[in-house]
DNA sequence: GTCGTGAACGACATATACTATGTAGTATA
């Protein structure tokens, strides 16, 4: 379902990046107008090729001119405005840009002066030690060059980094940071505080008393290959695997500010700054400061300086400019989901992948407050599932279990299904009836068509013993996408037959994406929050769960297995809708 | 480029650090 858009953001973009080269300038309107409109389209949640011009206006920051461009591109696959930028700046052109160190302005001089057209072109150059003759370039900017170009050729091109890779070499960091002595805050920011799925670089912000010392404490770590930049508040390394990591120290009493600044969004700080300016202040990251006489209003915490603001503190989860400042400013931001209450996915050492025992991931559960979980290892459909009687062998075991917790924690015997080719799941129906909790999982057959995918995924939700639909895309982030899905019959068909969706933990997966909890708001559909646990640690995913639910603003109401235990249990008693 | 106001045109433009150079470019949120 996101072909179509992601289409057209890679359009905006490759607009962005031309248009930048074309006017020599990263900030000109037209700039920033294409960088606009790619994020209204990205915060836009319908289907795009459903739209007229009209339609498509009526996205925020999508004026006539990007309107015809889309519909163009559409209909025909190429947008000329496009095509004629692509030949006045061919791709080996924009790869000289794409060097650290290298922006328009260098390209373009790059460009006039030594005809210097590709990265063979600059390669030549630099052994002709021709840069030097370059106003503005010296024995400093040949030397660097001359490493980028080797590195690139070593690692290829730079991409984005999954957020499963970026947040556990982020906590380390941050643990090993809190262990320098002065080190009294240490915390990460930019995107992987705001969840995305993906993050160009880590951001960590440390509160010390000697910068110094922090300094040399990261460039030492062993996670560091080499060092960007140093100075004395801040400094930037890059790991062994290309990931960036910036590190920036700031006072106690400045921690607010600096968290607001380092947390981004880019364009909710763009937007908050404004915001402060009309309102005789200013904002860096060091305080809020009023512009006259240049008192500080506030600088200690986010909390604080949202109030100077006028506004309600804003959950670094939302803060995407996607309407969240306004959200704010009129009362109605999403409210955060309660303390997670139970889990329906999860497997055991019963099945081939599980790594702990039944009896572990109760202890689990039970130690993270829960009121109830189900237990869901694989059916015999999938590789490492088991048949029959080991279900019924692990059922007995259950129910004994069950009587020994009494009534303070509901233990359901429950099975992840495969969904088939065409939608057949596992046993037959009279042994599915059995188990207490059935969730349906795609395993395989990723590269069907559209209409085959959608096809089956409805068919398992039509069964009458499934009562969720676990990883609904199957995608992983970074590896494989999703599969591809009619998102609008889909979600007709989960609301149709009350079948819940799962909004899966694993950081890999975050499955279903803030995209199609977004699409799906305003339906009459349950979500439930899992980890897909194989270990007892595991468990803890689920908060992942929760995080991305509250990204997408999804109405605690809608989630089944946050907040009230009571409201939990009642929906699993009430069974699937019209079964 | 978009957007809002008024039907063609002006407004839109945050704030800083670092680096290599001698004022500007690049990068970051």
């Amino acid at each position: 379902m996101a072909d179509v858009k992601d289409d057209v953001i890679e359009m905006l973009k490759e607009l962005t990046e031309l248009t930048i080269l074309d006017e020599g300038d990263p900030q000109s309107f037209r700039v920033r107008a294409y960088e606009n409109a790619a994020h209204g389209i990205g915060a836009f949640a319908g289907d795009l090729a459903a739209l007229d011009l009209k339609g498509l206006q009526a996205i925020d920051n999508v004026g006539k001119s990007t309107a015809e461009k889309i519909r163009e591109l559409l209909t025909s696959g190429k947008v000329a405005k496009l095509e004629a930028l692509r030949a006045k700046h061919p791709a080996s052109v924009v790869a000289l840009m794409r060097l650290p160190g290298v922006g328009p302005k260098a390209v373009k001089k790059l460009r006039e002066e030594l005809d210097v057209q590709s990265l063979d072109d600059l390669r030549a150059a630099l052994a002709a030690h021709r840069l030097a003759e370059l106003k503005g370039f010296g024995p400093k900017s040949e030397a660097k060059l001359a490493e980028s170009l080797a590195r690139l050729d070593a690692s290829g091109a730079v991409t984005r980094t999954p957020i499963s890779v970026a947040l556990p070499v982020a906590n380390r960091l941050v643990a090993r940071l809190l262990e320098v002595p002065g080190v009294t805050h240490a915390e990460t920011c930019g995107s992987l505080r705001r969840f995305s799925e993906t993050v160009g670089d880590i951001d960590v912000v440390v509160v010390a008393k000697d910068a110094a010392v922090v300094m040399d404490a990261v460039v030492a770590m062993p996670v560091v290959d080499r060092v960007l930049g140093r100075g004395d508040t801040k400094t930037s390394v890059v790991t062994p695997r290309g990931l960036q990591i910036d590190v920036r120290v700031v006072a106690a009493h400045q921690l607010g500010a600096a968290l607001l600044y380092f947390t981004g969004s880019k364009s909710h700080n763009v937007k908050l700054r404004t915001r402060a300016l009309a309102r005789g202040m200013t904002l860096n990251e060091y305080a809020l400061t009023m512009v006259e006489g240049g008192k500080v209003v506030a600088s200690e915490t986010e909390e604080q300086i949202y109030a100077a603001l006028g506004l309600p503190f804003i959950s670094p989860l939302l803060r995407e400019d996607c309407g969240e400042l306004e959200a704010a400013e009129a009362g109605i931001l999403p409210k955060p989901l309660g303390p997670i209450v139970g889990d329906f996915h999860l497997h055991t050492s019963m099945s081939g992948d599980g790594h702990s025992t039944l009896e572990e991931m109760v202890a689990g559960a039970r130690a993270r407050g829960y009121r109830a979980m189900a237990v869901t290892d694989h059916a015999e459909g999938t590789v490492s599932g088991v048949g029959r009687e080991r279900f019924l062998e692990q059922r007995a075991k259950i129910r004994a279990l069950q009587a020994q917790l009494g009534d303070s924690f509901k233990l359901l015997h429950g099975v992840e299904l495969n969904i088939g080719r065409d939608g057949e799941l596992d046993y037959d129906l009279e042994f599915r009836r059995g188990f207490d909790w059935c969730l349906a999982s795609v395993h395989d057959h990723l590269t069907l068509d559209r209409a085959a995918q959608t096809k089956r995924v409805v068919a398992a939700m039509r069964d009458p013993t499934v009562r969720m639909i676990g990883h609904l895309t199957a995608r992983m982030i970074g590896g494989r996408p999703p599969i591809d899905l009619d998102s609008d019959a889909v979600l007709a068909a989960a609301e149709e037959t009350g079948t819940a969706l799962e909004i899966n933990g694993a950081l890999p997966r975050l499955d279903l994406s803030v995209d199609w909890q977004r699409r799906a708001a305003g339906r009459r559909i349950d979500f439930v929050l899992d980890s897909d646990a194989h270990v007892v640690d595991e468990l803890e995913r689920a908060r992942y769960a929760k995080l991305n639910a509250e990204r997408a603003g999804t109405l605690p109401a809608r989630v089944v297995n946050a907040g009230d235990g009571e409201r939990l249990l009642a929906w699993l008693a009430a069974g699937k809708r019209g079964v």
